[in-house]
DNA sequence: AACGTCACCAACCGCACAAGT
DNA sequence: TACTTGTGCGGTTGGTGACGT
């Protein structure tokens, strides 16, 4: 009895069935490919997979994620296409690039990237492979969103609920919107925040396709590039529209609840804003009539900082350093450089007018002390620590004592008597937001361009065409005995291809194999297949070019076949010819990767390397021929 | 070239809440 | 009513690429 030795980064697969059904899928693939769509047949194997008994269905699983990665990286179209199509995902197909994790995700690697022991199996953590989503995509289409935790127990999956719940949520479901926010939506996202503050959720709710996280992401993005850069979080408008609304709302005695819900978790952690804010914004407005001499950051920056920061009266701390970059505010923003960039010159006075006098951009006149600590305390009390100090411009170089929480506020306060100060509340002045041109540009053209790497070609309609002339050709006999159109892997993914292939692997730059996991699946793969006793290993094709070239190409392209590496014939001589040998490492370790090789020259060294490679003796030879499986479609 | 910083993104974690038992 | 379970939410962390020094 054989002792059968299963590569570490292998399949590892023992079960025949397994084996069978993926096999399937692979034949399925070559069978029907001649347009993208068709490759939608190795989902639909993927899809069998999840119906197979569970014991079987981890391999299967991680067998056809190693088809999907095999594919993915001989030809990164296929990958975007298919996976577009299978899980309706966007992330990774909109710029036709993909994901680091989809080009050398360690698919379904228990236990790769962490993960905690629940009920006996180990549930991954990390970054999700396109295997997965499609697998939660498809338990999805079938069970429904919700009961996230039974994912795990029925699809195979090792995620728990929670994380399969935002992967859905964030990446996978439908009409999701994924890219840069347009202008619309930032400001939006900026309103929303005004009044609801950090509801993520519900500010969500009101940006169809856009997720809590990435609003999150964009905000807290926001927040930082704001702050560096002293600027306020909101444009004055905003603050003026939601004070209005606010106001209307009061007095009309609706009573928003959410609103009301944020008031309340305001006042619970302490962050009151006081009256006298919006006493104060109230004044502003009527004096707004006299901002267009001043830039827009002047006026945001007064109006917010009003709204709660007490070093309005120095509105830019002297300290105030030039933002070390400000990627998209300093292109944008050029505007006002001369007023946020070249030292604020609006506010230089303040900084250096000695004058007891503050002549504010409203054409309000305070009296200024310079120590307001005395006369003029923090203006409306702002509470040290508070967000309301955040809310304003607070410079990055000068913490703010005490402790700093970044939750910022709404703007919702609405309890203020605006009556109070006897100034009429004009409609909010019509004013440029600041933040349309600080955020993010609208992309430059097409801004997302596809991912046009040499091999995106189409290479893998190359292939397909080429499977079908070989499949049509020097295959008519097998077929015919086969009673199927079965086109095998090694025949169609001729030296050229695969040369691409290693290019492509080494493009994606994964030091420890061109296709993570995948690569020594691949190997063995291809050569189950060549071994399988479906087909020979064929001469490899051979590119006429120079001689010296030629040489250095035959050779290198000899050993960029796995199924040539692996043909039964070839391994028995290559172990007898030392030189053959030497180059046939190299080749591995340039094609695979140091890891695999490592694991290549092990099983070199030992004995067994026929016994595991071997014709007929693999771990896959009690697979049966494929004309044996009458189930093939 | 190496290193540091930053922006961006994805994912995890802990908590809170609601529904079910 | 207490407990469990599922879910949602917000905060935080870590990875990665771009860019600057």
């Amino acid at each position: 009895m054989k002792k059968s030795r299963i590569p570490k980064r292998g399949f590892g697969w023992r079960s025949s069935g397994a084996q069978i059904l993926v096999f399937k899928a692979w034949i399925i693939f070559f069978k029907q490919g001649s347009s993208f769509s068709k490759l939608n047949h190795l989902h639909q194997a993927w899809i069998s997979c999840l119906r197979v008994p569970s014991k079987l269905r981890f391999s299967l699983c991680k067998g056809i994620t190693h088809l999907f990665e095999v594919f993915r990286v001989i030809n990164r179209n296929w990958c975007g296409i298919t996976f577009k199509e299978m899980s309706h995902t966007t992330n990774e197909s909109e710029d036709g690039m993909l994901s680091k994790d989809q080009i050398d995700s360690p698919s379904i690697d228990e236990g790769s990237c962490g993960g905690s022991f629940v009920g006996g199996s180990v549930l991954k953590k990390g970054p999700w492979t396109s295997a997965e989503d499609a697998i939660l995509v498809e338990y999805v289409k079938k069970h429904g969103e919700g009961n996230w935790n039974a994912v795990q127990k029925h699809s195979g999956l090792f995620r728990c609920g929670k994380s399969c719940r935002l992967r859905w949520a964030n990446h996978l479901r439908p009409n999701l919107r994924k890219g840069t926010f347009t202008v619309d939506e930032e400001r939006l996202i900026i309103e929303l925040h005004a009044k609801m503050g950090n509801k993520w959720a519900r500010m969500a709710a009101h940006l169809p396709g856009r997720t809590d996280n990435e609003i999150k992401n964009y905000w807290n993005t926001r927040i930082k590039r704001r702050q560096r850069a002293g600027l306020p979080l909101y444009p004055p408008d905003v603050c003026l529209q939601v004070l209005n609304e606010n106001q209307q709302s009061q007095n009309s005695g609706e009573f928003n609840s959410g609103d009301s819900r944020h008031h309340d978790f305001l006042h619970t952690n302490n962050y009151e804003i006081p009256d006298v804010i919006f006493n104060n914004l109230k004044a502003s407005q009527g004096a707004l009539s006299f901002a267009p001499a001043l830039p827009d950051i002047s006026l945001s920056s007064m109006i917010t900082q009003g709204l709660g920061s007490a070093q309005m009266y120095s509105f830019m701390p002297p300290t105030m350093h030039r933002p070390k970059r400000l990627r998209e505010s300093e292109t944008l923003f050029s505007g006002f450089n001369g007023s946020v960039s070249n030292g604020l010159p609006v506010f230089d006075q303040f900084q250096n007018d000695t004058c007891e006098k503050i002549v504010w951009p409203f054409g309000l006149s305070f009296p200024y002390d310079p120590d307001p600590n005395i006369r003029n305390p923090p203006p409306f009390g702002a509470i040290l620590g508070s967000h309301a100090f955040l809310n304003g411009n607070i410079s990055a170089s000068k913490p703010i004592p005490g402790a700093v929480k970044l939750e910022l506020p709404s703007l919702q306060y609405s309890e203020t008597d605006l009556g109070s100060w006897g100034i009429s509340s004009p409609p909010p002045p019509s004013l440029e937001s600041v933040d349309a041109f600080i955020q993010s540009p609208p992309p430059a053209g097409s801004m997302q361009s596809d991912c046009l790497s040499p091999e995106n070609n189409g290479l893998l309609e190359t292939l397909i065409h080429e499977s079908h002339t070989l499949s049509s050709g020097k295959n008519n006999s097998s077929e015919k005995s086969l009673n199927s159109s079965i086109v095998i892997p090694c025949d169609i993914v001729d030296s050229s291809t695969l040369n691409l292939c290693g290019r492509g692997w080494k493009e994606y730059g994964d030091p420890i194999s061109p296709l993570g996991c995948s690569a020594a699946s691949v190997f063995i793969f291809l050569y189950v297949i060549s071994a399988g006793c479906i087909v020979k290993p064929e001469p490899v094709h051979q590119v006429s070019t120079p001689d010296g070239e030629e040489k250095e190409k035959s050779t290198r392209l000899d050993f960029s076949r796995p199924d040539a590496l692996l043909g039964s014939d070839w391994f028995e001589q290559s172990t007898q010819c030392d030189k053959d040998h030497s180059v046939m490492t190299d080749s591995i370790e340039t094609l695979f990767g140091e890891d695999f090789y490592s694991d290549y020259k092990h099983m070199a060294g030992t004995s067994t390397l026929s016994q595991v490679w071997g014709n007929g003796s693999c771990v896959w030879n009690n697979m049966p021929a494929v004309y044996q499986m009458s189930e093939l479609p």
